[in-house]
DNA sequence: GTTTTTCTGTGAGGTGCTTCACAAACCTGT
DNA sequence: ACAGGTTTGTGAAGCACCTCACAGAAAAAC
């Protein structure tokens, strides 16, 4: 059972697609389960990188940490993605950490077993480099982002990726991020603090456009938010 | 003569060395040389991705810009550099502008004949993933820093930067960063003022830790620049 | 050599966001 | 059911950085 739910997974992830039968099987046969408690890391900053992820169950965030304790989020590994590519890769340490948000598994593969078969798979070669230039644009918006888009506009913009993402109708109307995500976790993904974030949602709030409770924003009013994006990028 | 260079160009380079001479030439038959003028546009956010550049002569930057006019320069390429390489892989369109900083002469290959290429040399697969890995630590790094860094430390640190790529030490003492850097455009690397880059330069320079001229900056006491960044780090 | 453009230097004033500080609401475990 | 942690809501104070506004210097253009 497990087993079908790895080739399952592996199958239908963007990073392994596509590949025949017969190398899905000869990958798993080189792949071990990790579990992880909530809040529990799988490394840090500075770790030799020699394995890749992919996340079985549950949700890993990739964060970068400052000496004197801000932290940044720079990205949410959902069921069925893959991380830990680059540092496999280029043979370097790791340049952030990885945690799990909540009861985690997921699944492993050495870097010694995983080069090797990269070398005689063309076709995978391909793949990797289709995530690896999705990576490089995510992290390039960001930075663009950071540097053009005041607080409002950079958290409309978060707030209607993450809609899209993990976005529920709601029968009473308005999408709910089905996440569970605290304003301060909000916060370290766009680079700010906890208390700007929680201003400039009363203020959505009090317009009507979102509705909030405990880790969650229901997104009334999309339009709003969407224009609120592009007066932002106006300046 | 310009095809003995060409071929030095491509074999020393981070993406193509190590390939063997048949290769080399293969790939050679398929480039062709554009020449651009100083701050001539090669291509702009939006455009179709279907080539890959190489820069034989001259400087490009990789510049984003918002609608209002606002720029952050993302990379400055140079002289047996390679880019363009992330829209030339996954299909999609240019996510920033390239503009010649200096009179330029850079390298073109197709789509169309450099995809089927690669898929026949899993070596080469090889370099360009470790190019892709290096330009998402470089972007995560700036990600990173405009989150971390007060100003002073992330002008500290891309000075430093920039001696140890550019620098020349001089016979009076000091390392001269040998580009010819405007603070404009400095302070648009690091997505900032050219007033605020201005002013914390005049303190430096007061302190007698750097010295100033028009497009220059001489480093003068490298380890107070470092200490800077040192004690922004810890907030 | 004179004009024009680009680059540098500097002050004043405004503000977006941070930090600090605390209260209330909410969930969780035993 | 009560205690202790976590998340939210809000105000006040401060400051890092931005924008605006020039003036002079240096290079480029003519």
């Amino acid at each position: 059972m497990v087993v079908r739910d790895k080739k399952a997974l592996l199958s239908n992830s963007e990073l392994l697609s596509g590949l025949d039968e017969a190398m899905l099987d000869r990958l798993l046969s080189m792949t071990v389960t990790r579990r992880l408690d909530k809040n529990e890391t799988l490394f840090v900053k500075g770790d030799p990188g020699d394995s890749l992820f992919g996340v079985q169950e549950g949700k890993i965030k990739i964060v970068t940490t400052s000496p004197n304790g801000k932290e940044v989020t720079l990205n949410i590994i959902e069921e069925g993605q893959f991380f830990g590519e680059i540092a496999l890769l280029d043979g370097m340490d790791r340049t952030a950490d990885a945690i799990a948000m909540e009861k985690t598994e997921v699944l492993v593969i050495q870097r010694r077993d995983f080069i090797p078969f990269l070398e005689k798979h063309p076709k995978l070669c391909i793949q990797v480099m289709q995530l690896l230039c999705h990576r490089v644009r995510l992290t390039s918006e960001m930075v663009e982002d950071a540097a053009f888009l005041p607080l409002d506009g950079r958290l409309a913009k978060r707030l209607l990726n993450l809609a899209d993402l993990y976005g529920q109708e709601q029968p009473g109307g308005g999408v709910l991020i089905g996440l569970n995500l605290p304003q301060q976790e909000l916060a370290r993904m766009m680079g700010t603090s906890r208390e700007s974030v929680n201003k400039q949602l009363q203020i959505w709030r009090n317009q009507g456009w979102i509705e909030l409770a405990r880790g969650k924003v229901t997104i009334l009013n999309e339009q709003a938010l969407q224009y609120v994006l592009e007066a932002a990028e106006f300046d």
